[in-house]
DNA sequence: AAAACGAATTGACCACGGTCAGCTTTCGGG
DNA sequence: CCCGAAAGCTGACCGTGGTCAATTCGTTTT
């Protein structure tokens, strides 16, 4: 569960994440078997379980691999500078999150427990509290919040955006245009 | 799966319905089990899917009934005049829909989606766009956003709200203020 | 009333995540 | 080098949701 101690065990484990990983390009994260994964690696079933508690715990080790990648780029991009802006630059993220139905329903169950997601969001809070200037929001957005307020609010609505289009399959539910209209209706209240 | 044509059938789904509760009432959502409601209601496993196209269907209805119930209460209730007061006015639907993470979570995925669950909150939605008056909202909220987008942007908070306390099970994590907090912010603005 | 046909029901079966008592390997100390 | 303890691994087994070919029941037609 924790970091192995023994070499093998750290060889076993590796094994593990990459044949999961060769599994998820091939059939997305949902197309995903424990016992693809353990027959991929050599190993029984029940070593699996005592490298991750859970199927999840493996999954959100994945998905927080490359959401983590794209909070390395988010942290050298500009600071956007309007509503929509910013809207667009968390469409990356979006994209992610919402790339299949499972993908999103793992990260709404782990984006506030604790593990790697809710610490790879967390990052996005800390870029986006940033954004904002010091103790509270800078120009052109409002300065009467806290960021950590608006970044939680930024969350909820992206979040909602997010659930819709994941919600909808088919219909084109332009999720970053829906996050626009809300956060700027949120950050920039006329006066 | 839609309403049955014979009387027999007709009954058979309210034996599978009632025995469902009797079994909810007692072990709570998340404790049932297929198995125990066929037993209960004298059916064979496979006719439950012919009536319920997965378990999720079922609870669906058990939970959307219940809510359906809030929601005529919230019906016949007084405009709230503060964000905090719309805040309060929301927790026994907090209540409801935290009462077990498994309700929490099925209600997320359901809420976007068509079902019975998504038609009890979309009365709320209409509920609380009663409440902001007509094309726009009304003070002492502000009045440049339809109150379809106001709506929404409850929407989001609140369930950010629920899922902050669903996820930090022991923590008291004070959803309803939280929720107050945001709803100020965005329904509220300064100026 | 008998035949014919679709609705409703059945239960053996499957897929898949997860468990655990027992076995094997590794490693530190004598 | 050997031994004992701890770490790691195994695979048969389980619980639970869901499937489907076969069968029974109810209704309509002749």
């Amino acid at each position: 569960m924790t970091e192995p101690i023994q070499r093998r065990a750290r060889a076993t484990r590796a094994n593990l994440i990459a044949a999961a990983e060769a599994i998820v390009a091939r059939e997305g994260f949902g197309g995903l078997r424990v016992e693809q994964v353990v027959k991929a690696a050599g190993v029984a079933k029940g070593t699996f379980f005592t490298h991750f508690a859970d199927k999840d715990v493996l999954m959100e080790q994945l998905v927080a691999k490359r959401l983590s990648r794209l909070m390395d780029a988010l942290q050298t991009a500009r600071r956007p500078s309007s509503a929509k802006g910013l809207a667009a630059t968390l469409g990356p993220v979006i994209e992610l999150l919402t790339c299949e139905r499972y993908v999103f329903d793992l990260v709404q169950r782990a984006s506030l427990a604790d593990g790697p997601i809710a610490e790879a969001l967390s990052r996005l809070d800390i870029i986006i509290t940033g954004w904002f200037g010091g103790l509270f929001g800078a120009p052109p957005f409002r300065t009467d919040l806290s960021p950590k307020v608006m970044a939680e609010g930024i969350r909820a609505f992206t979040l909602m955006a997010m659930a819709r289009h994941v919600a909808r399959p088919g219909k084109q539910t332009e999720p970053i245009k829906a996050l626009a209209t809300q956060v700027e209706a949120y950050l920039m209240p006329p006066e």
